[in-house]
DNA sequence: ACCTGAACACCGTTCAAGT
DNA sequence: ACCTGAACACCGTTCAAGT
């Protein structure tokens, strides 16, 4: 393998030069970054980084996707509203376990859903409710980018409940043109985040069963009804 | 007035600097735009606009808000529904206006949903709809985190039909393991972003509708009852 | 051939000097 | 007092010299 002997060749792997990479931005985050910093933390030339992964823009884009890889996928059911739910978890718990690397994926994966596994697991659970093809991409799409977007605003220390300060702001605002606001500031302030992620996943599927529902009765080509009334 | 003293005083003026700022990155996007870009775009010191602004992380969340100003939110109608929809098609409208600046929200607006007006919007609905209090709070925050979602992956490049590379890309695939995806290419090559917004905003109103269909049935105050069957 | 050091152009910010 | 220039510590990358 020349694999192999090039390893042998060199102390200092590619390989080892990402993890390296990897652990110190998703400790320190993206400003405090560098690729010097990298490279006084192995002991190398800066440009040693750069030989191996061409420029800072490739060497975000790798820690990204070594991201992606530390999370485990979920495999099928035999429930598509179970799948869908395991899908979105998964995603959410990378973005707590690597909050600052998690927004990379927005930037760097913009050609297509993170992962191809996770995306077959989404359109599969989506064709199985009974929706139609055409509809089936752009809601599985429609569903990462709900997922992706909550996972975010968690990572960027949005959605959580709110504090004090966030409190005092909105008791400021005028009682009456804010008034829903001003009613819900209670809820706000013991707001769980896990809790609201499962609520919401539910309203995403009880809506694809709604659609998938109007779809088969307008089409009756084979009306297995599970529906209470006929 | 004080603040107009300090305007005769000097030709440079904050608001100047923030519009110059605003524009500079709204066109070459935050790896080009500097500070010091700005300064000599506007013929002054570096110094002078971080007197300004305290740093240039402030400088980057003026530059936020002032896109979220950029754009009218709607007013209040007779129909949840729609005022559901206008909000995030107000949000999708800015994130196609301004695409390069669009990120910055996640950044900068950590500290809850961007504006107020917007969200009291968005919570107003919510309890229209029906949903209990408990409810509406976090599905509220969860339909801001869709919409911002789908409106960054739509500005980051994601979210548009698939180009020739991608549909080879994932041709690639085996066709047995990847069959759902296989079966959507189709779809995804001539995915409309738009219709796919509304399909699964679409597809939110309707879970909400049905949770809050439930609730309501679980405590029957007061059971008008839309429904076809009894 | 693969790798890496010096040099370059640029950056945000400190700080003291200017008005 | 308000403003700004010089200086500092750092950055990613070019490029030619090393092995």
């Amino acid at each position: 393998m020349s694999e192999a002997k090039s390893r042998a060749r060199r102390g200092v792997e590619k390989s080892e030069i990402l993890e390296a990479a990897f652990d110190l931005f998703d400790t320190v985050g993206e400003s405090a970054f560098s690729v010097r910093k990298v490279a006084v933390l192995m002991g190398i030339d800066p440009m040693t980084v750069l030989h191996h992964f061409g420029s800072k823009d490739e060497l975000l884009r790798a820690i990204a996707e070594r991201g992606l890889h530390s999370v485990e996928m979920p495999t099928e059911s035999q429930n598509w509203r179970d799948d869908l739910k395991a899908v979105g978890n998964a995603y959410r718990l990378l973005a707590h376990n690597h909050p600052r690397v998690f927004p990379l994926h927005f930037r760097y994966n913009a050609t297509g859903p993170a992962d191809h596994i996770s995306s077959e697991i989404v359109y599969r659970a989506l064709r199985n409710s009974g929706l139609p093809d055409a509809s089936a991409a752009g809601l599985g799409l429609a569903f990462y980018a709900f997922v992706l977007g909550f996972a975010l605003a968690e990572a960027e220390g949005l959605l959580k409940a709110i504090g004090t300060a966030e409190e005092a702001e909105l008791q400021a605002l005028d009682p009456q043109t804010y008034r829903a606001t001003r009613a819900l500031l209670p809820v706000l302030k013991t707001l769980d985040p896990s809790a609201t992620f499962e609520d919401s996943m539910d309203v995403f599927i009880a809506g694809v069963a709604d659609l998938a529902n109007l779809r088969q009765r307008a089409t009756p080509v084979m009306d297995f009804d599970t529906q209470q009334c006929a």
